[in-house]
DNA sequence: CGTCTTTAGATCGGTTATGCGCTAATCGAG
DNA sequence: CTCGATTAGCGCATAACCGATCTAAAGACG
């Protein structure tokens, strides 16, 4: 940190930077990912002051950066590394949090299923489409997550690995469709992705029907 | 604003928000034109303390709204109104500042070319083309909000309403053009366009060629 | 006043994309 | 062991798309 090392920064007023009040900054994360039973969900914690359910955040502390702001609060809150957070709206209605101006900038992290540790007792993860009405804004951050994510599988394969690799394309779409909310066509879906995709030359078997090719992503 | 009215929060250390440093907060605004001649521009202004040019910005005031932040620096240094600003991106470098620990969220205004009142000796327009290297992320809040008009301009008819109603389909697509940055096919961009239009049913006049009709967006 | 140039908008033929169906390959049950 | 169920992957017919061409309608010019 080298702030004010020489001359302290002043305006056309006179006054510095500490002469004017700031905000508060948050993060929060909506950190989703997909079940085994091929489901998007959400990790949700509980939330101290009133009683109730929200995602996992905290406040930005003195010189760090947002990311790792996020990734901090999920190692506490929900015991998760190893992630690579995205920034996707900052909310500023100055009467949204009851403990003052606190700005916050909401996050998406993806996350295999396999690798949360979720604590039962403080969070618990909630189907995208059963979220209920959240405290802040809560709710709004989670859509935009999951916009966000949507839009990111739309034209490429799995590019937030959420599925171990190799992977036949059936996986592929099964995942998509979790992500997407939605039925894929096998034929057009399997000539998007293609291009993105490598083929390892195995085959995976032990399945009933014809064994499928198993591929790595690009 | 009713920050603490009743009972101050305090967190699990038992200490309020107000204890806690936080960081100053910026508004930054790329404001993106077409000039007469089809060139895509922003708004530049004299940076003070060390000289150079920037992109128009002000910190955030106590209980504003970012957008509220965004108009009122507007006006004051380039003399516009009535604008939408769109949030891109938060800049959180802690270094990024030396004037202190200052987060800056990134927008995107767009304005018409007449409705530009720039003060020539503070404020100037710069083809997008020929910006070159900024102080702070200006550079990259550029690249930013370039990648997100031509991104809207994509599949819509002039979604920031740069062009006035009514319009010819020709006008249109050297509007497109200038947002592009590249040639546009004359019957793909038609195509694409006239679901999104509606015919006046008068034709321009006035001009060499087959009149054209006039158009509206829907 | 007639011809040339310019531009708009419709039409047409070829290419690409899409979805259905067929066949191959395997597992499981009888 | 055989037959049926299941699934992968390819082929084919159709539909959508795209770019070039053609015609119409106006101004410019001699």
């Amino acid at each position: 940190m080298r702030y004010s090392l020489g001359v302290v920064y002043r305006d056309s007023s006179g006054r510095t930077l500490a002469d004017y009040p700031r905000p508060s900054v948050a993060v929060d994360t909506a950190v989703l990912t997909v079940t085994p039973d091929g489901v998007l969900a959400v990790v949700l914690v509980r939330s101290g002051d009133p009683a109730g359910w929200r995602v996992p955040g905290t406040f930005l502390h003195p010189g760090e950066r947002l990311a790792d702001a996020v990734r901090r609060s999920l190692a506490q809150k929900a015991g998760i590394t190893g992630l690579e957070p995205a920034q996707l709206h900052v909310f500023d209605a100055p009467e949204r949090d009851d403990r003052g101006w606190v700005l916050s900038v909401a996050h998406l992290a993806t996350v295999r299923y396999e690798e949360l540790r979720l604590d039962a007792g403080i969070a618990r993860l909630e189907d995208i489409s059963a979220v209920g009405e959240l405290r802040y804004d809560h709710s709004a951050i989670i859509e935009f997550a999951v916009a966000e994510l949507r839009a990111r599988y739309a034209s490429a394969p799995d590019p937030a690995g959420l599925l171990p690799e190799p992977f036949t394309i059936l996986e592929l779409r099964r995942l998509h469709e979790a992500v997407a909310g939605e039925w894929l066509q096998r034929d057009t879906f399997r000539r998007a992705m293609l291009p993105g995709l490598v083929a390892t030359g195995e085959l995976q078997r032990g399945q009933r029907g014809k064994p499928a090719e198993l591929f790595r992503r690009t």
